[in-house]
DNA sequence: CAGTGGTCTAGACCACCGC
DNA sequence: CGGTGGTCTAGACCACTGC
């Protein structure tokens, strides 16, 4: 993608970053700007509103644009949806073993809730310990509904995500998940095998993933040690 | 705001649940139907856009527009900055009492590297355990930089909002804000005081607060107990 | 190739703000 | 009131997809 509105926005940047607009500085009207530029205004407004989503520059409806400090890069962000393999090489880490078991069992309750279909249903559940430097960082669980992944899970070759490995095997594409953060109990078995140190703690994301029709596709358990993985959002109003 | 883009959507939508156009099902084209509707085509794409954000439609290029399955409306969601009050009341409580102390002291080392200010710089201090049905759901703590809060914050009645407070006593308006989810050590003093049944854990929230020009506002630890609340988001790719 | 969505344009008019 | 951003328009041309 490089449409005008990219490439304006881009120019913009780096003529604040040059110093030639300064923070706290107002700019120069769209109409302006957008003969300057030599595009018309609702191309130069595209740019505008990539920035002001962004945080970069501040939009006064009749008042004016303006230069804003930017934020400060963000660490390892949950608003994008990223494999659990992505989310280990983000924190700086190289997942070295991962501990594989494949079962085909009836689904559990929650899980089948979550999924949308009767439980006891057969589903899938694969779980692996993931460790980096020989030591457990990471227990996912995930619940795949045998009706959509019949063939081609008997003897999965992963290496690494699972989101792709549905993508390139299956041909779903997943584009969204519903996520809720929760810290799980001492007593709860997944999360003790993670309880390593003294100062570790674990936090547990239950996600549903859907496909592009937002239909459920599989439901995971995602063990996360604290002490390794930073969860990070920027929230707006 | 009711812009025609926005009525447009409304309409559609609407169409949607009568059933009009059914899940699945191809609509017609743009050109096609912002003629029908006595709009612009880009009228009717700024319509198609924001059913897009929400995942009510699936747009292909060169191929065709579909109505896809609506997702599940979501609890209570960490996307939006909302404050604790309003936290409070989404997860259904009614905020009954809120033990309020404040102080006036050096600024600690870990808020005064969020807030960009230099450690031990005086900072007003509030400290509040939020209560409802006469049990501790809830322990904020804020860190205000006393150069930005100089005056109007010795007596400061709060039966509420923060955020409200000081957006309308102060002037300043919070619209961002960067926060960190993690679990509390057990052994943590201040998750402790809500740590009331075995089967209640502990979250917490930190959060640096910006505002409209992205100047950091406030800093704040938020315990919450995760039996009591509930964190959700809707991740995209 | 025909049909779809994606981008851009030049211009119009409206809504808001500060003087 | 004049200047700003917000919205809408009719039309053009491009990029992608499936046949």
């Amino acid at each position: 993608m490089n449409s005008k509105c990219e490439q304006i926005k881009k120019q913009l940047i780096d003529m604040i970053d040059q110093g030639i607009y300064r923070i706290g500085e107002q700019l120069p009207s769209e109409i302006h700007m957008s003969k300057q530029f030599q595009v018309s205004r609702e191309t130069f407004r595209g740019a505008l509103k990539m920035l002001e989503e962004e945080g970069r520059i501040l939009v006064k409806h009749g008042v004016g644009t303006f230069v804003i400090r930017p934020l400060p890069p963000i660490k390892s962000t949950l608003e994008r949806l990223h494999s659990s393999s992505e989310m280990i090489r983000s924190a700086g880490l190289t997942e070295s073993e991962s501990m594989i078991s494949l079962a085909k069992l009836p689904c559990p309750e929650e899980a089948a809730e979550r999924l949308g279909i009767v439980s006891g249903t057969p589903v899938y559940i694969l779980e692996r310990i993931r460790k980096a430097n020989d030591e457990p960082v990471m227990l996912s669980i995930n619940y795949l509904p045998v009706h959509l992944f019949g063939i081609g899970f008997e003897q999965p070759t992963f290496s690494g995500s699972l989101l792709q490995f549905v993508e390139s095997k299956l041909g779903v594409s997943v584009n969204r998940a519903d996520t809720e953060i929760c810290v799980p109990l001492h007593i709860d078995r997944n999360c003790q095998q993670l309880l390593q140190y003294p100062q570790t703690t674990v936090l547990l994301l239950k996600q549903l993933h859907y496909d592009e029709g937002n239909r459920p596709v599989f439901y995971s358990l995602d063990y996360m040690r604290n002490d390794v993985f930073t969860f990070h959002l920027r929230r707006t109003r």
